[in-house]
DNA sequence: GTGGTCTAGACCACT
DNA sequence: GTGGTCTAGACCACG
């Protein structure tokens, strides 16, 4: 399975992207161990290389722990997890108003066009 | 007035949303001249070059028109200018759904979030 | 009637080729007036200095002659009107030809091509 | 091995014709990466930005890929090849019977002319 | 004065 | 090593 990645967006940030998603959904859980940087490059179709850039900053983010001749795991510290939800939703919310008063439209256009569409999501 | 850019995204983009953003929001009229490059690269503080960069490429996007000797204008034709927005707001809606989804939100979570910022907007 | 420019070359150089094309085609007849620069700058909607470079170019190619309070009138000799005649002729092809081997073309395949199309020209 | 360029045309036009022909001729096959954007600067005698500009319009004509850290190639689209031939071959012929009307001859005068030369095409 | 092209050289991000 | 962006500065063609 190799993952189709965006050709204008670094494949290291879509990774990353991608394993916080997992953890925040709960598709990695607390505590889990993450697949080894060699078996996930493999399976993501990426060099090595990249994949141990995406493991090194999520452990930089606290979200992965690195033990020593063991692997990369989910960390345990809940709390850590709920912050970075909360970050990642208010970051969203953030840069997509911003992107919306760039571009002149305005609030209650947009929310509506949102509202319309929200079944789809 | 020099533009405050953001830093990971290039500075010609930036400029590209931020005229096209002005188009749209009808800051540009259609027909109307655009600065001349160098006095809009002085102004953005900003090299020539960009700046010309930024032209050619609203031209590509069909939204300008440049004559010889004379600058660029906007282009009057107001069907494009309507498309582009419509356009803008599509892919701008739809880039937020995808990095909803990714993360793990749920719908009404995002929506409901958005509009508690509303009056932000 | 104002007329239409490609917008990739020189307006200038479209119409000198617009006026020799009309010498060459018998259009504009040896020893006739020229319309004066301003008439015609203001019957093409183009910038009367535009159109004083158009008849300049056309006067050093010797095709063309100022007399000066008279207005400009094209040459009566008929050799260097055939000559020019050939010449551009033979620069057409050149350029053709030289095109068609930047691209690779057999020259069997573009000349059935231009076949084909020979009743449609 | 520097390339010679015509002084009336950009050089980047010129190597894009030349990059496309080569494309377009199988001198490049579909899929073949390209040299690097620095090599090829420095094969044809140019400075890399101008190869860059190169390069980034092949890709907006589709005709190549970019891929991150690892450089340029043909696009694996033989469909996308062959239309590009055929696009291009039909520019040309159209381009050149509009020059032969604008100059006023006739077309048979030209095909004859042209079948005179054909060997040396 | 206007856009367009080109060079030289630097720095950055990605793989 | 690869592409991508940016600056500084120059020169040209056009209207």
């Amino acid at each position: 399975m190799s993952i189709d990645f965006l050709p204008d967006k670094p494949i290291y940030q879509q990774l990353i992207e991608r394993i916080t998603g997992d953890i925040i959904r709960g598709t990695f859980t607390p505590g889990e161990k993450l697949p080894s940087v060699r078996d996930y490059a493999v399976q993501a179709g990426v060099n090595a290389n990249t994949m141990q850039r995406v493991y090194k900053e999520l452990e930089q983010m606290k979200i992965t722990e690195t033990r020593r001749g063991q692997g990369s795991f989910v960390t345990e510290d809940i709390a850590a997890i709920a912050a970075l939800r909360t970050e990642m939703k208010e970051q969203l919310v953030k840069s997509f108003i911003q992107n919306v008063e760039e571009l002149g439209f305005s609030a209650g256009e947009m929310v509506d066009y949102l509202q319309e569409r929200r079944e789809s999501i």
